[in-house]
DNA sequence: TTTAGCACTCTAAGGCAGTGAGTGCTATTT
DNA sequence: AAATAGCACTCACTGCCTTAGAGTGCTAAA
């Protein structure tokens, strides 16, 4: 799959696909001539153009206009032209300003994060909060609303709250919602939640605590407690992508927005990002997001204070301005990831 | 402003608004003349709609297209034409079972709410969660996070929560974190929230209160809890307005999804749709939301059980099926109240 | 190996006639 | 007086033609 070329025709194929990235037109040979210092005939360029079209790294609308760069140039282009601009000063301090300032929470941080990355790249931000499962248990509390509910509330140690609301039989006394939390938060002490579900559901199993009814009960709750509706996910800026010529027609945008309206989905998807480390690109078809709108990934993981993972990064058109958005993913990840070990 | 109208010129610009609203495309003489039984021939229909232009009920794109109602049109044919249709004993059965399978806390009540508007009226679907400030409180808990963090989880009586992590200048031991808890809800017992809030700035400036340091620090961190960040707004099926024809190009889109991406905002202008009861009904430029973009509003108010409000509704093209979509979010709107009531 | 030159291709844009939907007006019918 | 038939007129839309221009591929010369 990899491609030898020249110099000369890797210097032309980055021109190209440059070229395309700004202006979204098909590029000619003269265009490419012109603007490259290297001094060379439009012939020449013809000629080179005519190879690169054989190995499948360029296509022409039609016989008379220019070219346009295929996925496998712009994977090429990735892999080994992009000359990887340095994040400006400026923007650098943009994002650290950004971060900071929106709050202690988490969520709150990856939201803001998100618009960061939305407003900088000019694409849409995108940010998959650290699974809340893989975080450390530190307190589980009820209270009482109602006659027939009660509301458990779940603390993780960095901060992160799950509340839930939960139908009971009949009605359960103050006391007793006290007693099972002191239970239970022994039971739950230094596990991982999803490590303190396991454990609950053992516990269930327990003989000597089916026939405490008090404790009996305070395992059923919990369990429905600590049982997470999966990690958030924060996108934002997708007006944005409405800017973007080849998006001009709504029909092309209807598969993303659909996407995007299933969390759950999403979810998955981009949990396949998360397995390696560094910036990742997904070009095209490649993108686990909506394969057929000719839309880019570019993501990186972020861990927290207790080393759970998340997921950052950027979702533009293919054609996108990879030698600005790669640092930029890379230089934001890595501050999150430093922002939120400091605590 | 009110319109005086021959029964049959009504009866034509009804037709008229009901045809575009089907085809979305100018209507001609003949085509209603014909698909109206009336025995009436085009000429007749011809005179009446030139009068009906004349009144500023139409508009022709030109001389020689069919006629599109206006603004003005919608407006009189919702006040007093539309034959509202009863909805139907199946997408009743939807509302509810939708409604109710969504599980028991408020927030997921609400979001699937949103989601069924949308996808019964194929419109974008809008919910306003009821205002936190107008809730009762009832329960204030510190959870000590780390050395410098403290978060404070609010609990209102109809089991709303709301959290916050606050920095700390210095170590709080849980101890101390107790007894400012056990303070502060003795204090706020059965207030509102936001009378909670007034009473804690109140208590600030008590004198003995300034010189218990405990005290007057639990004052500071619940402020700061007790601020909420506005109320929270559910919006689904955003990708479902790009099916309607007028929407095909992506500019005029921009306008909506931007709104949206700014919650805040969205949420005040809402806030004016709150006022008055029943189903309102807010057509073109009268919409607060994007006057420019073309598009009705549709809401209802809903109540829950200790009387607070929210607002629910429907988005969508001025070229709305309003007689379907208004019975719908007057029935979703009843039934959400009721739901809520219940507790 | 590069380049100049040239024929060729194909789109975009403009002009032009024909078609048909729809209108407004007027004269006629009811 | 109201409704209608008839008719001339308007105007977007379509298809067809032409032209201009951008860009290509190929060949022959440098």
């Amino acid at each position: 799959m990899d491609v030898e070329l020249s110099a000369r025709s890797r210097q032309i194929l980055e021109a190209i696909v440059e070229e395309y990235i700004a202006t979204a037109e098909p590029v000619g040979s003269s265009a490419v001539a012109r603007r490259h210092a290297l001094t060379l005939s439009s012939a020449t360029v013809r000629n080179v153009m005519a190879h690169l079209e054989e190995m499948g790294l360029l296509t022409s609308p039609h016989t008379s206009a220019g070219r346009i760069p295929t996925e496998k140039a712009y994977r090429f282009y990735v892999d080994s032209l992009v000359g990887l601009r340095q994040i400006s000063r400026e923007e650098k301090k943009q994002i650290i300003r950004r971060c900071r300032q929106s709050g202690a929470g988490l969520p709150e941080i990856l939201k803001e994060t998100s618009r960061t990355l939305s407003s900088l790249s000019n694409y849409m931000g995108i940010v998959v909060a650290p699974s809340f499962t893989a975080d450390i248990f530190r307190q589980i509390e009820f209270i009482r609303i109602g006659t027939h509910r009660v509301l458990a509330i779940l603390v993780s140690t960095n901060g992160l709250v799950q509340n839930r609301l939960i139908e009971t039989s009949d009605d359960i006394p103050e006391n007793d919602l006290l007693r099972m939390s002191n239970y239970l938060n022994e039971l739950m002490q230094g596990l991982t939640i999803s490590q303190a579900r396991e454990r609950i559901l053992a516990e269930m199993k327990n003989e000597k605590v089916q026939y405490d009814r008090m404790m009996s009960r305070a395992l059923q709750i919990s369990e429905q407690a600590v049982t997470t509706g999966g990690g958030e996910i924060f996108v934002e800026g997708q007006a944005r992508i409405l800017d973007q010529p080849e998006f001009s027609d709504a029909g092309r945008m209807k598969d993303i927005f659909r996407a995007f309206e299933q969390k759950g989905q999403m979810l998955q998807l981009l949990n396949r990002c998360m397995n390696a480390d560094g910036v990742q690109i997904y070009i095209g078809s490649e993108t686990p997001v909506s394969q057929s709108a000719g839309v880019s990934l570019i993501t990186s993981r972020f861990v927290t204070a207790n080393n759970t993972v998340g997921l950052l990064g950027v979702i533009g058109p293919t054609r996108m301005g990879y030698s600005t958005v790669i640092p930029m993913v890379d230089y934001t990840a890595r501050l999150v990831s430093r922002l939120l070990s400091e605590t």
